[in-house]
DNA sequence: TACCGGTACCCGGTGACACTGAGTAGCAGG
DNA sequence: CCTGCTACTCAGTGTCACCGGGTACCGGTA
């Protein structure tokens, strides 16, 4: 993926993890494998778990530590109040952007995907 | 505007830039003042003007130095063959990510705000 | 003349973020 | 034993938008 990612991400990646802990609690590995799976392939642990304490000592999350058959406990973070509305923010942000650069003069090139 | 903006804007403010200049040739306070006007109330004059040293050292922008009555030349710029090949690249990443995170949960929220 | 405000550009320093590349540690199987 | 998977940590790097100044040119006003 192009270096552009890697400057387009910051900001977006905290909202993505959150909002995939908004819907379930998840520990930092699993995290990591879920985003390969949903297409950034190219974020590496160190990355996320950068990430997982930064909104920890922010206190957007609460950590539990569970024991692991395979390894190291885990350590599982589960989305709070505080984070919650921190998410909320962060897709008020990204409503208004996504807005702006939706009217940006087009590139011509308009791919529309009619939604499933 | 959130903090959260601060940090989405990088990469894309960028990529916002180049795609103005691809519509046509502009100078620095004139981006800037469009950048006003198209709701980025807080984008201030330092930030663009650094932005556009950088593309013009990176070869993606062509300058022209045109005078003014009122004030100082004018620095005009326009999207050459490289910036707009980068630009192209800027909107697959960016079509990239929207699409990823318009699949996140709980995104429905898509509710405007207005009044108060 | 002296001053103010709009136009137009530049610069050094700061904080935040994702990335790099390495390390620690537990457990299972060849 | 040693590789490989699980699972977490960490110091250092580069890039970016932001901050808060500054320079300079010009027209209008007191």
């Amino acid at each position: 993926m192009a270096k552009q990612m890697t400057e387009m991400l910051k900001g977006t990646l905290e909202g993505i993890v959150l909002a995939i802990l908004s819907e379930q609690p998840a520990y930092g590995y699993e995290i990591t494998a879920r985003l390969r799976d949903q297409g950034f392939t190219d974020i590496v642990e160190g990355t996320v778990y950068a990430l997982l304490i930064r909104i920890e000592q922010r206190g957007f999350v609460d950590v539990t530590k569970v024991p692991s058959e395979k390894g190291p406990p885990r350590k599982v973070y589960s989305l709070n109040a505080a984070g919650t509305e921190y998410l909320d923010e962060f897709w008020r942000s990204w409503a208004f952007l996504a807005d702006r650069i939706g009217r940006l003069p087009r590139h011509d090139r308009d791919q529309k995907e009619e939604g499933s």
